[in-house]
RNA sequence: GGUCCUGUAGCUCAGUUGGUUAUGAGCGUUCCCCUGAUAAGGGAAAGGUCGUUGGUUCAAGCCCAAUCAGGACUACCA
């Protein structure tokens, strides 16, 4: 006989531990994959972390939001096939490294070998491996933790490379030159990430320039008719860009003026063009109303020539012209932007689309560079190539300036007292008439987080992918993903595809992917490796060709796919060891590789290929996922990566459902942080309230693409209430099935099953019918919201509730067995309901009740032929009426134990009088009232006072605009007008003819009764008392103040006995008339009034004591 | 600066193609009940100018615009 388990508490951390050893003891993650060979597919792709930190809480949220749906598709007879990953290379990595050895960027290859440094790098990452699996473990996250994707893996890295050459091959990678941050102390640039640094920005005080210059040429002078100087201003931040100036930018919506001043330091009079808005701005130099002598668009002005500012070098042709700009504002400044294509990314833009040339300069070597150097100063004119300096370059002006810093911090002689190069500059110009005004300014600067000095912005070589030229596809592809939530697709995914830029791949650093180009030195030839085995035919070449002596990955064999074969001890794809390889250009010149390093971000993007290995081995292997689910701040990283590459590869999406949640904050909705010790630690959360109670609080308290506030008392409530009140309702039934030796083959027939068995699969099958959906519709919230709801109202404080007596002793009988069928199905099937958010839990109680796992079990399919709405709408009907009555009882201070003689419900219509009819008797019994009288509203003998209002929804749509004067027409009936219109269905209101279906009609009050209305229905309650309901009252009260006695004192459920009450008259016509009831109740065999009864015990009545013996019979 | 999200009861959140008493839910609070699911359970009550201001509409928590507050991502505006 099934023995169902029965236990003294509920600790749901221990019940983690006791099902997670019997998952490992049964293997079954493994098994779910297994038992499904053959089915279809659902491939999940996991996002992978970086193990050299420790997991924090939002990973549990995350993992899940994978891990339930995982499980859910799983339960559905899919086979879910998911590896774990390892995101291993890139600068987290790196600067802890550097912290851990105590050096910087600079030692590397110095104090330490890049062979060294990379080996404890491959060290550092796996750090935390152990508590990242513990975590997975612990929180019952089922993922293939045994064979991992590891993105520094030799087999990873060649996969990288193919694809880099697939890219490669369509054109789509480039080498570019672009403005990027960069630190002239360090000689490095900086990555977007080293900016983001705390402290990073910082406000600087600068001296900031209004420069003027002067317009040239027919189109100039169209202008104004007349040969007078006329100045175009503009205002910079960083006036020692102003000599590498090439052009300046106007909006081509903003008005411009031109109006006469004269120059405030030179007292020179001359005509000024600026934005007309801007003039107030320069009210001190030109008056407050200066007279206009011309107005235009920014577009009138295109073209427009100008003289160079400060004509040391001839940039070439096409520049000093007006272009134009969209992002041009008239916030502050001019209006008027000066453009210096070689240090700003926008002015770069600009000006390359107006075909502006930069102010570029030759050196020696005959690279090309912004007349800044490296070191952050002026070219010295030795370092310049000789035909360019003869050609473009006017010495004499130049010379003077060659070699300052543009910025002291730059150069070891100064400090901030001396003299900057900005303000001599801005002297230089005020003696020449071409300085307007000079100001300090303070404004936010980005500074080095290593050397603290400002950066610069400077153009750097880098590779790029062309991932704009992909953009129409990327955004077609996307159309087709199902984001949750729809905006984050839509919005920011959708909007960052609309406005992308080309992905820069390039970092020079040590510990990543290297770059598989190699180039010849001149730049004209170069080759792009895609796997291994073209690496070695390519060494094989150049070691003929005498560049090599031998091949340093001698030991690989070629298209052996172990992992010997491709361990780091016989071949090594990092830096430096792919340094030392010297390639043959096909005209017989030595090629060496490009030493940048690929973004790490690439890795992650490309694991639906890496991660198999693709294409050298599981060709077959799907690459796109059914579903991924990655925090929010992925949309730009790891979302984005995994779509372009898959798009740009072979111009399919490689997801097509994608979640992404939001941040974990603390409860009071900061952001966590260890410093203000706010963080919530995820082990001590899981050991102390269980995996399954964070799970679910994490995926039902809000969706999981809103912001959570972590409230651990959340969580313990959730424990409380949701998985204390299952675990009670399983308790009691396991109680009584023990008992009764009750097990699930006994089964139930249909007709034994009593309406509330009915009424409760009913919502049982819709329950699974709504989560199902939900699930579906990837929206556990609902799905979550929907079980806890019917476990805790329908199943628990209802059905249990009400059915309690059925379970209790008697004879097992048909009746008896369809309340435990009907229990225990709704038990097993809310397991597995709840199975995919709630695993431990969940598979805790379906073993109990069956003696298997719930996942391997195959998910519940709802049986259309058991939901019956009607039923439904009933027991909602007995729930409002019950909590009516309850209401109305305590309105008149008469509780529930006093019984009442009648409730009256009269009926607004047919449906609702029938519906009303199947729960009277649940009603009447809940609320102890003697006698329900449900009758339609028009038979009712009690006078009723009938309310009419509008039905809006309906009537709207019919009158629209004379909505108002007929609701306020309605609003005037009387209640003989109401009878008129309930006899003749019409009735005529400001020429409209009101039908039945454009009102409703409820009754609001029954004179002389006291009622309750909640729009639905109406109750009114009799609470008259007569004599014999006083002592049924009484009597009502004695068995429970006499229950509570047998309790205390110790007596068996079955013990008989005798009781003796002290005579009271306020109790003696209740014990005489209801003698009978009270000692069937109290299993008394005997029950009698004794006059003066005083040893006995006290029994507490309402406002008086009552002496009491009882002794067992 | 740009893009996106969020603002409903003390707290966490529902609120269905716009329909009039927000039938709002749970927690918390107050009061009461139950006492054979018991280191549980149930009920009732109080609690809201739906961030603010305009607009569209017969009708707005819901649609539109502006604005404020919080958050995320992104960006060298001279």
């Amino acid at each position: 006989m099934k023995h169902f388990n029965e236990y003294k508490q509920l600790n749901l951390a221990e019940v983690s531990k006791e099902i997670l050893e019997q998952w490992e003891k049964e293997d079954l993650f493994h098994k779910s994959i297994e038992t499904r060979e053959g089915n279809p597919s659902f491939l999940f792709f996991e996002g992978p972390p970086s193990a050299n930190g420790m997991p924090g809480i939002h990973h549990v949220m995350a993992r899940t939001i994978k891990d339930t749906f995982c499980r859910f598709k799983t339960m559905q007879g899919y086979q879910v096939k998911r590896k774990a990953g390892w995101d291993t290379h890139g600068l987290p990595v790196e600067l802890g490294v550097e912290k851990l050895l105590g050096i910087t960027k600079e030692d590397i290859g110095k104090k330490i070998s890049v062979d060294e440094y990379n080996a404890a790098c491959r060290r550092e990452v796996m750090k935390y491996t152990q508590e990242w699996t513990n975590l997975t473990k612990q929180m019952g996250y089922w993922v293939d933790l045994e064979n991992p994707y590891i993105t520094y893996d030799n087999k990873f890295i060649e996969t990288l490379w193919w694809l880099l050459k697939q890219l490669y091959q369509k054109g789509y990678l480039y080498k570019g030159y672009t403005i990027q941050p960069y630190s002239p102390a360090a000689g490095t640039g900086l990555s977007s990430h080293e900016l983001n640094q705390p402290g990073c920005y910082r406000d600087v005080k600068d001296t900031t320039c209004t420069a003027q210059f002067r317009l040239l040429g027919d189109k100039a002078m169209r202008l104004l008719g007349e040969e007078t100087p006329l100045y175009a201003l503009a205002w910079t931040t960083t006036p020692w860009t102003l000599p590498s100036n090439t052009a300046l930018c106007v909006g081509p919506k903003i008005d411009y003026v031109i109006v006469k001043g004269e120059n405030p330091y030179t007292k020179i009079e001359a005509y000024y063009l600026l934005a007309e808005a801007r003039l107030a701005a320069y009210a001190k130099e030109l008056g407050e109303e200066p007279e206009v002598l011309w107005r235009g668009k920014g577009t009138d002005l295109e073209g427009v020539q100008y003289e160079q500012l400060i004509p040391w070098a001839n940039p070439g042709e096409g520049a000093f012209k007006i272009i134009l700009g969209d992002y041009v504002t008239t916030e502050d400044g001019t209006g008027i932007v000066h453009i210096a294509p070689t240090f700003g990314a926008d002015d770069a833009f600009v000006a390359k689309k107006a075909g502006v040339p930069g102010m570029v300069f030759i050196t020696k070597k005959g690279e090309q560079r912004p007349m800044v150097d490296m070191t952050g100063k002026f070219f010295n004119i030795a370092d310049l190539d000789e035909d360019f300096v003869k050609n473009q370059v006017d010495v004499a002006a130049y010379e003077p300036w060659a070699g300052r810093y543009v910025k002291n911090a730059y150069d070891a002689n100064l400090t901030d007292k001396d003299e900057t190069l900005d303000v001599s500059i801005c002297i230089w110009l005020k003696g020449e008439n071409k300085a307007f005004r000079i100001e300090k300014h303070v404004h936010n600067y980005p500074h080095c987080w290593r050397t603290d000095k400002p950066v610069l912005y400077y153009p750097l070589d880098s590779w790029f992918i062309r991932s704009t030229q992909a953009r129409e596809e990327m955004m077609a592809l996307n159309d087709t993903i199902n984001w949750q939530p729809e905006s984050t697709g839509t919005g920011r995914f959708g909007k960052w595809l609309e406005n992308l830029n080309d992905w820069n791949l390039s970092r020079s650093r040590y510990w990543g992917t290297p770059l598989p180009i190699w180039r010849t030195e001149d730049g004209q030839e170069e080759i792009c490796i895609g796997s291994i085995a073209e690496l070695m035919v390519e060494i094989e070449k150049s070691i003929k060709a005498g560049f090599m002596t031998e091949n340093p990955f001698a030991k690989h064999v070629v298209c052996d796919y172990s992992k010997e074969n491709y361990d780091p001890s016989v071949i090594d794809l990092h830096r430096p060891y792919v340094d030392y390889i010297v390639l043959c250009s096909p005209s017989g010149k030595p090629m060496k590789r490009e030493l940048d390093l690929i973004d790490v971000w690439f890795d992650s993007g490309a694991m639906p290929y890496a991660q198999n290995h693709y294409p050298f081995e599981n060709q077959d292997a799907p690459r796109t996922a059914d579903f991924i689910s990655e925090g929010v701040d992925q949309t730009r990283g790891w979302f984005f990566t995994l779509h372009a590459i898959h798009t740009m590869i072979e111009g399919s999406v490689a997801y097509k459902n994608v979640i992404s949640n939001g941040l974990v904050l603390d409860k009071n909705g900061n952001k966590m942080s260890k410093r203000l010790g706010n963080a919530v630690d995820p082990f001590g959360a899981l050991d102390k309230y269980g995996a399954d109670a964070v799970r679910w609080y994490m995926l039902t308290n809000s969706s999981p693409w809103e912001n959570l506030k972590f409230d651990p008392e959340g969580v313990d409530e959730i424990r409380r209430k949701f998985f204390g009140t299952l675990y009670n309702t399983y308790g009691f039934f396991a109680l009584y099935a023990n008992v009764d030796g009750w097990n699930q083959e006994q089964g139930t027939k249909n007709q034994d099953l009593q309406e509330i068995d009915k009424w409760v699969l009913s919502k049982l099958n819709s329950l699974v019918k709504e989560v199902t959906a939900a699930y579906e519709a990837y929206e556990p919230t609902k799905a979550g919201r929907a079980i806890s709801d019917f476990v805790q109202d329908d199943l628990s404080n209802w059905y249990v509730r009400l059915n309690r007596k059925r379970f209790w002793g008697g004879e097992m009988d048909a009746d008896k067995q369809a309340a435990y069928y009907t229990l225990y199905t709704c038990l097993k099937t809310v397991a597995q309901l709840m199975a995919p958010n709630a695993p431990f839990y969940g598979d805790r109680l379906y073993r109990d009740l069956t003696d298997e796992t719930v996942h391997l079990s195959t998910w519940p399919v709802a049986d259309e032929a058991m939901i019956n709405l009607e039923l439904e709408r009933s027991m909602s009907l007995a729930q409002q009426a019950t909590s009516m009555i309850l209401s109305l009882r305590k309105r008149a201070e008469k509780n529930v134990r006093q019984p009442l003689q009648k409730a009256v419900i009269p009926a607004p219509d047919q449906e609702t009088l029938e519906a009303l009819l199947r729960v009277e008797d649940l009603i009447k019994s809940e609320v102890n009232v003697k006698e329900m009288v449900i009758v339609r509203a028009e038979d009712s003998e009690i006078k009723l006072v009938k309310k009419i209002k509008p039905n809006f929804k309906v009537l709207g749509k019919k009158v629209g605009g004379m909505m108002k004067q007929l609701a306020a027409a309605i609003a005037q009936m009387s209640q003989e007008d109401i009878a008129a219109f309930e006899a003749a269905g019409t009735f005529t209101l400001c020429d409209y003819a009101l039908v039945a279906e454009d009102v409703d009609i409820i009754t609001e009050d029954m004179p002389g009764w006291l009622v309750a209305n909640n729009g639905v229905i109406t109750i009114a309650l009799d609470i008259e008392l007569t004599p014999a309901l006083i002592e049924e009252g009484i009597a009502r009260e004695l068995i429970n103040r006499i229950q509570n006695l047998r309790k205390s004192s110790g007596l068996e459920i079955t013990d008989r006995i005798t009781v003796q009450l002290e005579n009271r008259e306020e109790i003696a016509a209740a014990v005489k008339n209801c003698n009978e009831y009270i000692a069937s109740q109290v299993l008394a065999t005997s029950l009698v009034l004794v006059d003066g009864l005083v040893n006995g015990t006290i029994l507490e009545m309402d406002g008086y004591n009552v002496n009491c013996i009882i002794e067992k019979a």
